[in-house]
DNA sequence: TCTGGGGTCCTAGGACCC
DNA sequence: TCTGGGGTCCTAGGACCC
């Protein structure tokens, strides 16, 4: 199977419009304001040749990378650009096809040739959108996705039972797709460092330190285990959700009843849209600085706004300590999963 | 340096039941 | 004195990904 990904997707998306700005550092972020709390969504490859990179407050970028082009976030843009490259995924002979997020997805197919599909795909990807991708190849999901990374940019690489120890067993976990700093800290602690450490561990220690699932599941990430197959049946969201870090923290319970209807009606307008219920509410606060807290709660099914309006205000009452300057607020709303999705797989995480 | 926003899944521990 | 065992449901929190 293939899995592709867009090079530097968003940055190259605001460079199409803006020809201009080719060749020059651009970082998408927040409003396009450095002076906000906000942080990058991508830079340019221009703009991390001066250490600026996703996830970093905009405030830093703009400081070591001054000259950059800086645009505000333009979510429906990238949207449109995405739904072109997946249609175009989906018109190639054979495949089928799981998106992953706005520029990536697995593309599964049966050929004996995948690098030259690969070089088809990338061809008809450029010519109907204009934008580049890298392709990864491997015999697994986790193989394909981490083949990827080699590949870019505007490449491919193929990793399979053969070659994966040789490319990835002197690696650091952490280069792992699901093995973050948290977890490879853990695994350090556990005298493994690298892939190979990881493929060849002893699986009670890793059930004895990560319980009965995640344990055996890093052992096969470690080898590049995994599942084989490409799952194109339709997402079905588990909730949903809006989070808002304010500009000034919020103090006054009114501007905090305000804020909260304003994120209650965002989410509640994305489930309506779908004609489903909610379940279930999980609160979210960040008091200045940064310490954060989540709150949960199960509600009596139900598709009525006010009703869901009501739970909101009762649970922030009850949780919300008074007085506390506030930076986050976050609401998020679950609703029960239809009978059909429910019993079948979960594709993201437990399908590997 | 000071940390967005939208998602998913897993684990632990307490309550409760038989 | 020492205090079952299994199961489900619920909430809080952790970790990861794009």
């Amino acid at each position: 199977m293939l899995h592709v990904d867009l090079d530097q997707f968003i940055a190259a998306v605001e460079v199409l419009r803006r020809p201009e700005l080719a060749g020059l550092p651009v970082i998408v972020g927040g409003r396009g304001d450095p002076t906000e709390r906000a942080v990058v969504s991508t830079a340019s490859y221009e703009a991390r040749a001066f250490g600026v990179g996703s996830g970093m407050p905009l405030r830093i970028a703009a400081r070591k990378a001054p000259d950059a082009v800086i645009l505000p976030v333009d979510h429906e843009a990238y949207t449109e650009a995405s739904v072109a490259v997946m249609a175009t995924l989906r018109e190639q002979p054979g495949a089928t096809v799981q998106v992953l997020g706005w520029d990536e997805a697995f593309v599964g197919v049966d050929t004996d040739d995948p690098e030259a599909y690969a070089i088809d795909l990338r061809r008809a990807v450029l010519e109907r959108t204009r934008l580049h991708c890298s392709v990864g190849i491997g015999d697994t999901l986790v193989r394909a996705k981490v083949a990827t990374g080699f590949g870019k940019p505007q490449g491919m690489f193929r990793l399979t039972a053969g070659n994966w120890l040789e490319v990835m067993g002197h690696r650091a976990t952490i280069e792992l797709w699901g093995v973050g700093s948290k977890i490879s800290k853990r695994l350090a602690a556990l005298g493994i460092s690298t892939v190979a450490e990881l493929a060849a561990a002893d699986v009670d220690l890793l059930v004895a330190e990560f319980g009965p699932r995640m344990g055996p599941w890093f052992r096969e990430l470690g080898r590049g285990e995994g599942s084989r197959v490409v799952d194109d049946t339709e997402w079905v969201a588990r909730g949903h959700s809006r989070e808002t870090t304010y500009q000034a923290d919020l103090v006054e319970p009114a501007e905090i009843e305000a804020a909260l209807r304003t994120l209650a009606a965002a989410v509640l307008d994305d489930i309506a849209a779908e004609g489903r219920p909610v379940m279930r509410l999980t609160l979210k606060v960040r008091y200045a600085p940064f310490l954060t807290k989540t709150f949960s709660r199960k509600v009596a099914e139900t598709a009525d706004r006010d009703e869901v309006l009501a739970h909101v205000s009762r649970f922030a009452a009850d949780r919300i300590e008074p007085g506390r300057p506030i930076r986050l607020l976050g609401l998020r709303a679950e609703m029960p999963m239809p009978d059909d999705a429910r019993e079948g797989h979960t594709p993201t995480r437990s399908g590997w």
